[in-house]
DNA sequence: AACCTTGATGTAAACGTTTACAAATGATAC
DNA sequence: GTATCATTTGTAAACGTTTACATCAAGGTT
């Protein structure tokens, strides 16, 4: 490995001038300056981050942590975390948390212990109080996708409860008025605030949401599909569905594919996410898209922002979602919305 | 940030000893370990990787290049390598390169730049040449689901002629003798291996594979689409379809759909990769699957041993593509194959 | 009693940089 | 000719560790 000390020796000059011509080479005479560059070419020297960190107590890193890579929700984020640092100069460096509390807390533990200036945190196995514990302990973290109560200055996220109200407005207005919901896991906060949305939007509207048409899943296509068959054999008849997820609209759509029940003819059906599956489907979902992308360059962008102190006010934290409408729902005529 | 000297000072022993109970606590006398750990916990102190690694000379992290992270086919072959890595106490580092040639090599040098003890490259864009030279400057570089002719120990991957073989046999023993071939981007290795391993098991079972059954796409969900009208609109009238990978496959079954052509009825469909999507399909596709995540987990073991210099040979470098068998495969009986 | 081991600890150099400060040079102004 | 200043360069300390080597005490051999 090629060192200032061999560059500096060879040009015949201090390593002081050296680390000067690669850093602030303005401040170098042009002779030396031109001659010091010509060695560090010739030898192939290239500074070494290590040590460059050691001094310098900057790491330009900023450590993300996500549950795993394999699924292109979190790729999404990271490819926005990624983009919004390397525009600033910074690096992202990603840990996987292997799906479990711990292993979310033992990635943020190395990523400090790498001296990262800032860390986004994908945090769904850890509560509220765990969480903030943890931001107040350490000022460089930032939450990614989701809000926390009392730290509304280190959180991106998608208004959920917004998506909520897309979704039941974009039902509405396509003449739906009974409507089934399929919830997910009752400790998410993102079903929570959706359903909230959801059934603020039909009272705005002046539509009761009834109990009856509340069904239960888990985010699972398994659990869409039996959502599915329950709705079916229930006595309520909703003319639409709203599904919590595509995973499990994904589910329901198949299971109907089995019973030969024609979509959207006799159900809507909207989800929520906009999963690559989404425009996959038969037919294709219509469905909430968070802007995943836009959401993780925010986080990179505030980490930054935190790490080099420099303003955070400017920076977009709660992101809106957006309807993307395609052949799962459809829009019902005057008669027959009466007839129905 | 407290360091080993606030700990050494606060424990009343030198550095070298605290550094000792930390990373050899067997050489240190019982009384003095616990006193010191005692000391260590008190304060919190964690190492600084960063010192620790200057002079060790050591980073015990191996940096990852890959084109995206917002891509299950990346993300799959990420989780394998942190898996592999987390195993022996190392960490991955992931980089990506944005999807050009430059983003490769400045992804690979970054990681140089920060010592990483290895590198894994997943490169689509670089040329063989460019990679062989590579690999001879780099000695810590592994090749990612990419072979390289005269680096066979250093590259590991799904075999592409084999995986063209399943597909060929899966179809011949459903039935199927007038096969098409929907054609990938003609650079990509992995379209000639496909191709190549195709021919080869239809001449074994005695089947010629004329060139008016090779049709052109480019991988995208809209060229499937386009060579599906193609083969419809040709005077060659195969029973089944090799899509080269499952987006232009689904691009095909999508126009089915829109034309009313009922798949597999009419035609067999066959695709390559078991993308996400694949299950989701209508319908769902039979393909032919790469272990994404065994070849990550390989290539990180296989860039550690490197970085250890521990024994390579044990490690598995090219791996089987195996059929998953869905629905959109018919057989065939001996007489409608007759008719046909 | 002299010598050798063994085990525990400390001392100080090293890793590859950056940077505050000092020093040297030359130009400018009087 | 001296004082002042700007420009360029060098010296050396610092960042937080690890580790070769030295030291020292205590116990064992002869």
């Amino acid at each position: 490995m090629v060192t200032l000390v061999d560059v500096a020796r060879q040009a015949g000059v201090s390593t002081a001038t050296v680390s000067r011509v690669v850093n602030s080479p303005g401040v170098v005479d042009k002779t030396t300056r031109e001659s010091v560059q010509q060695v560090i070419n010739e030898l192939g020297y290239r500074p070494n981050v290590v040590a460059r960190g050691l001094v310098s107590q900057k790491s330009k890193t900023i450590g993300v942590v996500i549950n795993q890579f394999s699924s292109s929700y979190y790729g999404r984020m990271l490819d926005g975390v990624e983009s919004a640092l390397t525009n600033v100069g910074y690096k992202a460096i990603a840990e996987s948390s292997r799906e479990t509390a711990a292993g979310e807390l033992g990635a943020i533990t190395s990523l400090l212990d790498r001296q990262c200036d800032g860390i986004v945190l994908h945090s769904d196995k850890l509560d509220d109080e765990a969480l903030a514990e943890l931001l107040n302990t350490h000022p460089q973290i930032v939450l990614m996708n989701r809000p926390l109560d009392g730290f509304e200055e280190r959180c991106v996220y998608v208004d959920n409860v917004r998506g909520g109200e897309l979704a039941a407005s974009t039902l509405c207005a396509a003449g739906h008025e009974v409507i089934a919901l399929v919830d997910g896991p009752a400790n998410f906060f993102e079903c929570v605030h959706r359903r909230e949305g959801f059934r603020a939007e039909l009272e705005k509207r002046g539509l009761k949401f009834d109990d009856a048409l509340l069904f239960h899943g888990d985010f699972t296509v398994r659990s869409g599909r039996a959502a599915m068959e329950k709705i079916l054999e229930s006595a309520v008849k909703p003319s639409a569905i709203f599904f919590l997820n595509d995973q499990m609209a994904a589910g329901a759509l198949d299971f109907c594919i089995a019973h030969k029940i024609s979509i959207p003819d006799e159900f809507s059906i909207i989800g929520f996410d906009d999963e690559v599956i989404a425009e996959f489907l038969h037919p294709k979902l219509t469905t909430i898209r968070q802007p995943l992308f836009e959401i993780g360059a925010a986080a990179g962008a505030l980490a930054h922002a935190i790490a080099t102190k420099s303003d955070v006010a400017a920076i977009k934290r709660v992101f809106d979602a957006e309807v993307l409408e395609r052949a799962s729902v459809k829009k019902l005529t005057q008669t027959k919305r009466s007839i129905s």
